[in-house]
DNA sequence: CGGTAATCGAGACGGTACGTCATGTCTTACA
DNA sequence: TGTAAGACATGACGTACCGTCTCGATTACCG
């Protein structure tokens, strides 16, 4: 399989008509409808969640044809996912280095916090990841848009404290990440407490420092 | 939050208890067509998932008319909720006193985690999730007989540490039992890597000794 | 197979689903809907054409879901079939003895040939005809409703003919039917010519007469 | 009725001599390609009817884009008619003359019956016949192209039987040619009874004596 | 013991969305 | 200019569920 160039038209999820490296023969995609569609889908997507999402609606409210989302999307969920993904990319920021690991996780946790819960976020994850949990193709598709960009953020701050020597060399990053994302993803979306900021800051001090009392 | 009368509107789960004191009359309801429903409802929920559990899929497979199933539950998710509870709670243990905080979790998530990830209960629950963002009555109910029955028990194990004395008394126990969960369950709904009994003994073991490097 | 009550709310097409004689279990048939679907259908059908019945077009204008028509029709050429079967029966007319074949030949041709050429019925006509060659079971229909009742109005004509003694018994009474019924959808389908008065007595002299020059 | 230019837009069947003598400027039409769309159509037509020959079938069995097809016929019905044309006219024969009126008949419609009737054609037929119901144009060229010549075969052999006062003078030629031709394309259509050589002859014979009992 | 009343099965109903297909137009690059 | 390739808007297709409804048949109680 070829990869398809990163940025180029055809790139849109993976999951749309792979790219070849050919002269493009025939009508070329037609940039507008692809914008207008995804367009159409973020909002409908913030408005009324996945389920407000069909094809139907989309192709109305973007003034494209049905048959055009599914030339290049196999599913609503896929379309989603990739105007999910072009909203969020947007906003994406290179974690800073506020010289502790504690400052930079919570430079990079808070904000993040702050968008998922203001905008009805956490109903469009549950929806894609219920997709993902059948759909394998999908799901891999969903852990490298969604959750991958910000668990390599993340990994890229922990490592950043491993050089100052603030935690060991041999900790074991993945399953730290689980601890920290883990919680945060948790509230958002079973919904039992807020995610607000001091929750943010009760688990990256409480992971950093343990539960347990410190012997003696 | 309060119970709602058996019988009435907003028992939206069915599992009222079948005789009620009051007065009744008419013909009674159903334990055959009740039962055979929930079956139906749990076998096509754990073979196909949510998507597969339609009205008329569960009418026919129980030989059960849809009117039967709308009087009883609201929605779909409402049957599924009832049906995956109903198995859940046969299950259902009082956690083992093991004679340490770290022990008494194993003991309680590591057959949680066996459970979970042996039959295909994460497509269930994520989809319960979604029906939770949108419909808080549902949501509510979910939370209820889903989440707290385990967070519960992974109170009464707190609590046991602390009058140990193993963690301090002070200890915020609403978010330590979601630094428990939400590692679990994030590894279960994001599938980015296994949730395993290794896993499970990693987050324990972090959460109870902590990330930072000890000081000296 | 039953056979269907005739005048049943069963009896549409004999495509639709068959009566049974058992107990009618269950909502019973909306005698409104059925209505509304056939008086719709032929409205469109004379006005535009058969081109003009899609399943769509007769639902919304019925008032009606595409399902209830999907129920009881197979195929939208089952419901214009039906729509024009029922316009034409009420016009239906017992054939008239003039006293002679040629009076009762014209009397029954002419007002016919005056429906079918006022309104635009050729292209239905011409379009149930096409359905019918391709799908057996429809064509076997088409002439039942369509072509068959006409034709024995006509072979009634023939048979007071022959008790009067004016034509031979041992006539070919259905290559006879042809001869006549032949030439008039000849040009009712083809259009080469008008489908007058003028022609049908035409046709009916030639016919008594025949061609040749008789012998002497 | 005036005869289209060649290659000019009213030449709807793509029958035009493939170079004219003017100035041909830009590309050549293609040769092959138009036969390619013939040869194409007239399978489909024969294997599936004209439901079957869509423009997008007939481009990529064809080895040809749509544009191309588009470019000279107006609708699949035009290509259709063109390639039924196409094949008809090799068959084309002058009627012989076999001394008799009957003779010249039964010699001119038993081989046409014979061809109708094993071939597919009357879906065919019945198909273009709808369209030219309600497309002016096409219903021209239908008739020209598919009825007048052979009604023009036919009518040469009834004027040959006029000169030798086999008939009258005055017969009445266009009423004679639908006496003849009617019935055939009646059965050929309506299906209701074969097409086969017997009834060929039945309808010559009835035709050339009539039905009436002769007087005495 | 007959009347009252809620439940049950069956299944038709008006809707909405699905995913596919064909039409006829267009845009591009190549011949 | 003609052609192959193929994207596009449009609109119908036939299917599947949704949630509601209308039946007749059951099955309790209560008077």
């Amino acid at each position: 399989m070829t990869v398809p160039e990163p940025g180029s038209p055809l790139d849109t999820t993976g999951l749309a008509v792979p790219a070849s490296a050919q002269a493009a023969r025939g009508r070329p995609r037609s940039e507008k409808a692809r914008k207008a569609i995804l367009k159409a889908t973020a909002a409908l997507l913030l408005e009324r969640g996945l389920a407000a999402v069909s094809m139907d609606a989309v192709a109305l409210r973007a003034g494209v044809s049905k048959a055009t989302i599914y030339r290049w999307w196999p599913t609503k969920e896929a379309v989603a996912l990739d105007a999910l993904y072009t909203r969020w990319e947007e906003a994406a920021r290179h974690p800073s280095d506020t010289g502790s690991l504690r400052g930079d996780l919570l430079e990079l946790l808070r904000p993040w916090a702050g968008i998922v819960r203001t905008a009805p976020y956490a109903r469009v994850i549950a929806a894609l990841l219920t997709r993902a949990q059948t759909d394998q193709v999908f799901g891999a598709e969903y852990r490298r848009r969604i959750v991958q960009p910000r668990r390599d953020q993340a990994r890229e701050v922990f490592l950043r404290a491993v050089e100052r020597g603030e935690v060991a060399a041999d900790l074991n990053l993945e399953v730290a990440l689980d601890l920290i994302y883990g919680p945060l993803y948790h509230r958002l979306l079973q919904g039992h407490a807020p995610l607000d900021d001091a929750f943010v800051t009760d688990v990256v001090d409480m992971v950093l420092a343990g539960i347990r009392l410190q012997a003696g």
